[in-house]
DNA sequence: GCTAGAAAGGTAGTATACTACGAAAATAGA
DNA sequence: TCTATTTTCGTAGTATACTACCTTTCTAGC
């Protein structure tokens, strides 16, 4: 096979392949399919369990927070917040302060649930990224990293308190 | 002595923000808005643009190949064709050799769409990479190609006819 | 030729993700 | 205080993505 054949661009987008959204999003799909491998017997999917795990140390939040901390939507959040208290994994009991909001805390069945299904997130992580080698890997958190920080007023779930990323001073 | 006191492992997920899948969920998100938003005149999803772009050529596919080759659930795949149809698009024959296919041909209308799309789909990709570097956007490629290669048989919808990545072949 | 299994399509149901709209409540400004 | 705006939640509708189950058709083995 010829050394650089072509020679094209990296910015030419022609090939379905170099098309960055396309392969975004089907990794989202295989991380998806991943983690509900991984976490078969509990029945919850990546998004059920990043609500879970916001509110796993028993802070007691509004659906709007909830939403931008996990970066979904406010309707989404809504969705998967009334699912859970389906199952009794939180609680949604109403705010005193503010008639309008609707909050959201995590159960002690919620909370046991997390311990339960936490080893197989890790797992699907690192099944996800088994490929890399650690380099690689860092690699990796570092260029989505920049352009999630670069694109995040682009996307309808605009994540807050990026502080603790960016390191910038609050 | 705390040479590696709050060094953590590349491989620690303990943090959202260390999480590949979490980094990928939003960076597709991030992804579908910036088409959405450059394509917003034309009314067009990424996956839309995706199957009218596999039959741009004039090649009459059933629907499992579509879906094999855009990387998309054999429902899903006939969902979009459905919605293609209905705004005239693509055709829908059936096939004479196999009276289970249902074929997709894409109609003239269709490929003058793909052709006042595409300077959108360009724009949308240029627009969500704009932030890195040649060479990081080379790695980026990089490193999603090798990790879909990887774990293409891990999502519901492997993609076929990889050997145009691998180099193998042909 | 016949039958079992595979393959293609369809329906129905669920979850994530978004838009658009409306109601109720809180807030800021005149 | 009164009003306009913002915020919060809700509903309804659409698209992607998947599971489960079903029918029809094709194919392979006998």
């Amino acid at each position: 096979m010829s050394e650089n054949e072509g020679k094209k661009s990296i910015r030419d987008f022609s090939d379905l392949w170099n098309r960055p959204g396309f392969l975004i999003r089907r990794l989202h799909q295989i991380h998806v399919a991943i983690f509900l491998d991984e976490s078969r017997t509990h029945n919850v999917t990546p998004v059920q369990f990043g609500v879970l795990t916001v509110l796993y140390d028993g802070k007691t939040l509004d659906q709007v927070t909830i939403a931008s901390q996990i970066g979904v939507d406010r309707n989404t959040a809504a969705d998967v917040v009334r699912r859970l208290e389906r199952r009794g994994l939180l609680v949604r009991p109403k705010s005193t302060a503010d008639k309008r909001a609707k909050l959201a805390k995590i159960t002690d069945e919620g909370r046991k649930f997390v311990d339960a299904v936490q080893p197989a997130m890790i797992r699907a992580q690192k099944r996800f990224v088994k490929a890399l080698s650690d380099e690689e890997h860092r690699a990796l958190i570092n260029i989505l990293t920049k352009l999630l920080l670069e694109s995040n007023e682009d996307g309808r779930a605009p994540l807050r308190a990026l502080s603790d990323i960016t390191g910038g001073g609050k």
